[in-house]
RNA sequence: GCCGAAAUGGCGGAAUGGCAGACGCACAAGACUCAAAAUCUUGCGAGGGCAACUUCGUGUGGGUUCAAGUCCCACUUUCGGCACCA
């Protein structure tokens, strides 16, 4: 038995010094090769999930570079944000310190699991030599007009004190803390990310990932082509009033609407508000809607709710309808015009909502309409006939829809419109541990943003984390920090306190690795486009729709503005799957029966703790943590240690030339894959062959300790030590050769009406006149060879003989 | 409700349309041992047969094919995404 801890010791602290794992930036023979893993979150120990995602990356990095690719394999801190400034409000830990104990504590267990990182590319995104780049990303957005600073009802989270975007408020709770989020009004500081919705649907489909995680981008970003209709506004008598859009997907229903259904924060009312007689019940409809969390507003599905608009008409452009007009919460403001036309007999929202309010109801598309709407999904697949609908009527609904949206064209009503449900970004928190905003506000100059040449704009030291009464950042408390003169003007003015969230900074950080150190430019250019795209991204799905979309969104915008030479950041991304406890919820740092990785690597060595994982289920799977079958690791690695005692011969011998050319094929193919389970299983299959005959060739003995070393770093670095005298850091992936993976005698499957009745040992080149011969040879076939129909002759796979 | 992914022994899981269950665990029998542990050998989907062998078998029901876990249609369940998005 090997000594784990002191051989597995010995080569983490090589490595960690060791040239040969860095990146050479134009390296003048080697081809690039880009694996990166999600940057480390400075929060604590690392958890088994940890274990899950890097380790794959980790053996593509070293299987790349046996291979003489120039690897870069790096790993940073994402640190702003709010587990350092959690630790230094409850702990009064100083947040600088908390995230270099974190990072330090984060490297040296990295170490534990033997992860071949870069570790002089690394940096967190709190670092000044970092962040003075993200604010310079910030000021190119702000200065193109992507940044933007309005009013208005956003995400906040009363707990955390601070505005939250769409992205961190999924499903109405608040992505820190858990709590309900509501809705308020404030000043925030949005990214014109909707406008980018189109480029990043073309992100997903040049990416090489997991359909489910492609289609979770699409619904996020949420795209639909429909119809936008002008629509006019009259009093009672039919005088025109004012003017207002509504979106549809269901132009075909257009000769149905019979009311109008507008978002409560919608602007006409604010217009009209001299023309509308119930006003004062109007105000409070409003009053009591704005301020529902988003997330009441979504859940009560059932219970609709309204308000009329009264003395307001809508008229339909297509036949001249005067239908009523309401507010309601269903409506969302921020979605298509914040407007509807209302088809009751077409839509179960405006179906329930017109029972409610005594609407009438029109039907234009065949179907029962008497207990509930004929929605879009129904009338659609049937291609129903339109009635009702003048010239339309009899025809069926496929045809109508693109031909009445060519006619509300042609006619000038409206126009063909995309929208997207994504929103733009909110981008400040009220919050101290975060980059702050380099922009001024000056009473005259309006926004100034500060000079590039003056960036880092330093987050100054405090004691006082915690936002004030109003719920502003702990930064507004900073006089010093406040008020400056105007860089334009020079008279007083007072800089933004608000900062950035903490996925500002890792919006961009893999362009960073590409030259780390670099004060002139986010990166140097002829770097990045050595570097290019990352080759293959892991971590966790659960990025999948906030910060990957953040990610495409940066690169692009970097990309037009000539900053970064690719619009892709990733060429492939592959989502490793989670670590489930006992009860099958997902194993991280908060659970209460996870098991640390240090716990595993203690008792059973790295090597193990790394195989182990990776045989319980593939990359992309999730799995439940087990220590059963440890011992089958355990096992397989002990019998590899003994290799040693086993050498016969110093050539690859004629005896197991197949299983070893087998072996580096299907080894070669998984790790590229990061299919680790089937590697591993490759390598048990080799070994059980070894140990048969009792004995390995010198030769075989060495490609194979390299072949596992991706998977098994130290020990076979260790044993290509003990046994070649050389570091298996230098060696170079053994080649295979194709004609030798099989034996030259098979047993070939004969199939007799399709069921498969034995085999026949024949050469691997055989024809089908070999099978045949060979199957009349053997009597246990007994085939009357003179009345067959026919036979099914696939070369290397099957004979099918058909009787 | 819409969209996506998946369903294979006692368990984790393998299978470019071509021998289902690789590999590992668990289990059983045997060897070694005074004994146990460790290790090694063998067996291990279900039914029938002393046996050679044979029938059935990859969530359910149909289909395509010489051949289907794999492709097509419908359904069930599980996981994930979106969700009053007009």
């Amino acid at each position: 038995m090997y000594d784990f801890k002191e051989i597995e010791k010995k080569w983490q602290d090589r490595w960690e010094k060791d040239e040969r794992l860095r990146a050479v930036d134009f390296h003048p023979t080697k081809p690039k090769y880009y694996v990166l893993y999600e940057f480390f979150n400075i929060s604590g120990n690392l958890h088994m999930g940890h274990l899950k995602g890097t380790v794959p990356a980790d053996a593509l990095a070293r299987f790349k570079r046996f291979q003489g690719y120039n690897v870069l394999f790096p790993i940073g801190g994402d640190s702003f944000g709010l587990p350092a400034e959690n630790a230094a409000i409850k702990k009064g830990i100083n947040p600088v310190k908390f995230v270099s104990d974190g990072m330090n504590n984060a490297m040296a267990q990295s170490k534990k699991i033997g992860l071949s990182f870069d570790w002089s590319r690394t940096f967190c995104t709190s670092d000044p030599d970092y962040y003075k780049w993200t604010q310079w990303i910030f000021l190119q957005l702000l200065k193109n007009g992507k940044a933007y600073k309005q009013k208005g009802y956003v995400n906040f989270c009363p707990k955390c004190q601070t505005v939250l975007s769409n992205e961190d408020s999924q499903g109405g709770k608040c992505d820190r803390c858990g709590s309900d989020v509501v809705q308020v009004n404030r000043d925030v500081w949005f990214l014109k990310m909707k406008e980018y919705s189109e480029k990043l649907l073309g992100n997903v489909d040049r990416i090489d990932m997991a359909e489910n995680l492609k289609e979770a981008q699409r619904n996020w970003i949420g795209k639909s082509e429909g119809v936008q209709l002008k629509l006019d506004i009259v009093d009672a008598n039919g005088n025109k009033l004012d003017e207002i859009e509504i979106y549809t997907t269901c132009i075909e229903t257009v000769y149905g609407i019979t009311f109008v259904v507008l978002a409560p924060e919608h602007d006409l009312v604010e217009r009209q508000q001299n023309n509308i007689s119930n006003m004062d019940e109007v105000r409070k409809y409003i009053e009591k809607t704005a301020l529902k969390s988003e997330f009441d507003r979504i859940s009560k599905v059932k219970d609709k709710s309204g308000c009329k608009l009264e003395g307001l008409y809508a008229i339909n452009p297509v036949n001249g309808a005067k239908v009523p007009v309401y507010l309601a919460d269903f409506v969302l403001g921020g979605y298509g015009t914040g407007a509807v036309m209302a088809v009751p007999t077409h839509d179960q929202r405006d179906y329930e909502f017109a029972k409610l309010f005594n609407i009438p109801m029109i039907q234009v598309i065949e179907g029962d309409v008497s207990k509930c709407a004929v929605e879009k999904a129904e009338y659609l697949e049937k291609n129903s006939k339109l009635i009702n609908s003048g010239e339309f009527s009899g025809m069926n609904v496929l045809d109508a829809k693109s031909k009445m949206a060519d006619m509300v064209v042609a006619k000038g009503y409206g126009k063909k419109q995309i929208n997207y449900k994504m929103q733009d970004w909110s981008f400040n928190r009220q919050r101290y541990w975060g980059e702050p905003f380099p922009v001024i506000f000056c009473e005259h100059c309006g926004v100034v943003p500060m000079d590039e040449k003056d960036l880092p704009l330093t987050l100054p030291a405090t004691d006082d984390y915690l936002p004030n009464a109003h719920g502003d950042s702990p930064l507004s408390k900073i006089d010093s920090f406040v008020n400056v003169k105007c860089p334009k003007c020079g008279r007083p003015a007072k800089r933004e306190t608000d900062t950035m969230p903490n996925w500002a900074g890792s919006s961009w950080y893999w362009l960073r690795y590409c030259d780390p150190h670099n004060d002139h430019a986010l990166a140097d250019y002829d770097k990045l486009k050595y570097w290019g795209s990352v080759d293959c991204y892991t971590g966790g799905t659960e990025h999948i729709t906030r910060h990957v979309l953040y990610a495409f969104f940066w690169q692009n915008f970097l990309y037009e503005i000539g900053a970064v030479p690719t619009r892709d950041p990733f060429i492939r991304k592959m989502g490793s799957g989670l670590i489930l406890d006992d009860e099958g919820k997902k194993m991280s740092k908060s659970s209460k029966n996870g098991i640390s990785p240090l716990e595993v690597i203690d008792k059973y060595g790295a090597d193990v703790a790394r195989m182990h994982v990776h045989f319980l289920a593939g990359y992309e799977d999730n799995c439940q943590w087990t220590f059963k079958g440890i011992e089958g690791i355990v096992n397989f690695l002990d019998k590899v240690w003994k290799l040693q005692d086993m050498i016969k011969g110093d050539e690859v011998s004629a005896e197991h030339e197949v299983e070893l050319n087998a072996l580096i094929k299907k080894v070669s193919e998984d790790y590229e894959n990061l299919k680790l389970n089937t590697a591993i299983s490759a390598c048990m299959i080799f070994i059980k062959k070894i140990k048969e005959d009792g004995w390995i060739s010198r030769e075989e003995l060495r490609r194979f300790l390299i072949v596992l070393n991706p998977l098994a770093p130290h020990i076979t670095s260790e044993m290509y030590e003990r046994v070649f005298g050389l570091d298996i850091l230098d060696q170079s992936w053994p080649e295979f050769d194709e004609n030798k993976i099989t034996k030259d005698e098979l047993p070939f499957p004969v199939q007799i009406n399709g069921k498969l009745r034995g085999t026949v040992l024949v050469s691997k080149n055989a024809t089908q006149d070999d099978v045949v011969n060979a199957i009349k040879a053997d009597d246990k076939f007994n085939i009357d060879f003179d009345n067959i129909r026919k036979i099914i002759y696939v070369p290397g796979k099957i004979i099918n003989i058909i009787c």
